[in-house]
DNA sequence: GCCGTTACGTAACGCGCGTTACGCTACCAA
DNA sequence: TTGGTAGCGTAACGCGCGTTACGTAACGGC
């Protein structure tokens, strides 16, 4: 008897690789049996079809996300809280370089998927009420533009995520780190 | 006798309206002919195949945007010239919409195609230095981070882009507007 | 008016895809 | 030992793709 579930955690996890190396265009079911290392049989056999195999795919990532970020813990600096929050957004080593590769070919794959869109949405606004409520406690006296700061924090995060996925060699890990710090020195003022 | 370059050019416009109906995945030669209102034998008539296709869309596309900003002419405040060509990356109109539509998709293909990959670092780098100069200009005495700055605002423009791709109705052209305005007040100080 | 050339439309080819049916092997209960 | 079932591997099917070959109508120089 095999664990069925680890058994579809591991064909999910050759899902990503898949998507990583080739995009969403290389993703065939031979293609990730190849990188399972086994064939399209037990693809067939554990996932009823390739729609059923790239959801499952996509809520393991999801999940390991937000346990990553709710993994972080307690501290006592609410501006270190948000520094830290944002550094799990953004490529900084290969499993989020992973995470964010994926992410951006599910949300381009999403303006043509009704179901795509939606989960999209639905994480996108809760990112942005995270960071809403992180950068309210960074901030003494919160501003009255909040929200549209958080928005724009995300946004760069966003496209931070996109630079370092398309070029690393550009963006390398302490880059992207200077620029979140950067910014952060801009909303709530040079560390001291 | 017909206009080739004409020819050429409209079979490129719906190249570009069926990646932003359809994605990548969807641009078959079939859905371009379909697009353009001809069949495939049009197609095949002007370009060899389906890769020259591709190449020339990408750079005529590529020429608009670039004369579309330098067609902004002069001003006589800084700020208001780097205003007005960040106005440009951003998605507040259905034409930029396409554009930023279609740029993204071939962002992440040029994840796997080396050749789009190198066009994308050449076009990266340049609006990077185009906005340092421009970013350099606005200040009265530029900081020591300004690269920093710049490519931070690039990485801002692109998660911008990415919203308003994603979800238009969530990023209309005003909430845009305001969250450039918003990131530049922060960088330059609020505007008098 | 004829004839080559331009400008396509049509159709077929091979390939790789997702899906599905089938067959085999190992294992466990009886 | 034997029957059944779980766990796959193998192979074939139809479809849509890019490509290519071929047909043909209109046009333009002689």
């Amino acid at each position: 008897m095999v664990d069925h579930d680890e058994r579809r955690e591991q064909l999910s996890a050759a899902v990503w690789q898949v998507v990583s190396e080739q995009g969403l265009d290389g993703l065939t079911l031979r293609a990730v049996a190849d990188a399972a290392d086994c064939t399209t049989g037990r693809v067939a056999h554990y996932f009823r079809d390739k729609n059923a195999l790239l959801t499952h795919a996509r809520d393991v990532m999801h999940r390991r996300m937000t346990a990553r970020i709710d993994a972080l813990g307690a501290f006592d600096d609410p501006r270190e809280h948000l520094r830290a929050v944002l550094r799990e957004g953004v490529p900084l080593d290969e499993e989020r370089r992973l995470n964010s590769t994926v992410w951006a070919h599910f949300l381009m794959a999403a303006r043509t998927d009704p179901v795509l869109l939606a989960e999209h949405v639905v994480r996108h606004e809760s990112w942005i009420r995270r960071l809403t409520a992180l950068l309210r406690d960074a901030y003494g006296v919160p501003p009255d533009d909040l929200e549209l700061r958080a928005r724009n924090l995300v946004a760069l995060l966003e496209g931070l995520a996109l630079c370092g996925v398309a070029t690393p060699e550009l963006y390398p890990p302490d880059l992207l780190v200077r620029a979140v710090d950067n910014h952060l020195d801009l909303l709530l003022g040079a560390k001291k």
